[in-house]
DNA sequence: GGGTCATACTGAGCGGCGTTCAATTTTTTG
DNA sequence: CAAAAAATTGAACGCCGCTCAGTATGACCC
């Protein structure tokens, strides 16, 4: 039952990419199987084993894409009057990109690939895109900063927000959930923000 | 071949609770099955069930467990000279515990239960009780502001460690590894107190 | 048209999984 | 010591990831 001309490989590859995240979000990671997403393409589950290498090779794929929306997102956020402002915007984009994509974004942190493996570099690329999106907008606050310093200062305010987004968006913690999440990443930021500034002006 | 005088129920039950652990510190949470648990203690797959309701019931007990530990070393966290120098003692202990733990403390945030079921009361007790402990040492930072006021700081401030911590622990994020959450934690506490004093004093 | 051949695809099969439950063994009770 | 109660077993069910010998298909040449 080959139907060899239906789709070329890469639109299978990603009919493929589809029917997985559509079942990602339908029940979770729990109910992905090579068996269901072939049921859902009309293939046996051996074709997926042609085009990819195995299912981590597929969640890999769309954990990859997803960060890479992630960073459009978060490129295409416009710039506020103040960079206090800028950063509260991008953690807005950022928590509402979470929420938005509650599953797939739990994926791409919870998903622990097998001890030798390692992700692929695109994957790494974008997570360092963010590190950076930020760093440029926390520049200002740090006019004595060296490269290095600015660096970590906006990777560490940045996993602040993600700690804060990844409870919300996983329902751990009583009192942070989706709906009080922008409050506490704004008083995070904010106050991180105002740290940084009396840093300047005191020191 | 039932023995039943060989353990008590409760000592059965802890020596389940013990195989499951060590599974897990040995191959993580994907080397965890009912019948490798049974294998490891000698007993039958079934028996398992006679005690706990499914493999998920003793994950959660692991997890409440480890919570439950969790909070003990943090309380036991001597208090420093300043509210700031507490504070990044905690910040240490808490890094410290996850990286001490890596896959049980990876399990407490990365195993989501099925859609229905919510976690047991003693669970989130044991997290509620971490964000009531930063909230007492960060309470003299802030003389001007509300108990709720103070528990939202306190939940911001400690999302944001909880977020430099699973990054190291998880290796998602280039820089930020073991070796360098301290550096990080230490980042995001100084310069929120920081913060925090900031307010207070130029308002 | 027919014949050849590389390729796309299949699906039965392997060993494993979580979970159930009738049957069996052990202990307690009367 | 027999009978009732409790603890334990392990075969069975329907899943799973993944492999690979075998089959169907389209492309190419006569």
């Amino acid at each position: 039952m080959a139907r060899r001309s239906a789709h070329t490989p890469e639109e299978l590859r990603q009919c493929i990419l589809d029917a997985a995240q559509s079942i990602i979000e339908r029940d979770g990671l729990v109910g992905l199987s090579a068996r269901e997403v072939a049921r859902l393409i009309g293939y046996s589950p051996g074709t997926l084993y042609n085009i990819f290498e195995n299912l981590d090779d597929v969640l890999l794929t769309l954990q990859t894409q997803l960060a890479g929306r992630l960073v459009d997102v978060m490129k295409t956020v416009p710039a506020a009057a103040t960079p206090q402002a800028s950063i509260d915007t991008l953690g807005r984009a950022y928590i509402d990109f979470a929420l938005e994509n509650k599953r797939m974004w739990n994926l791409l942190f919870t998903h622990n690939l097998p001890e030798g493996k390692s992700a692929p570099a695109g994957l790494h690329d974008n997570i360092n895109a963010v590190g950076v999106i930020v760093a440029d907008v926390l520049k200002p606050l740090m006019p004595n900063a060296s490269k290095a310093e600015i660096e970590i200062a906006a990777r560490a305010l940045w996993s602040g927000v993600h700690g804060i987004t990844a409870i919300a968006v996983t329902g751990k913690g009583p009192t942070l959930t989706g709906a009080t999440a922008h409050r506490f990443v704004k008083q995070l930021t904010s106050t991180y923000t105002n740290g940084l500034i009396a840093q300047v002006t005191c020191k």
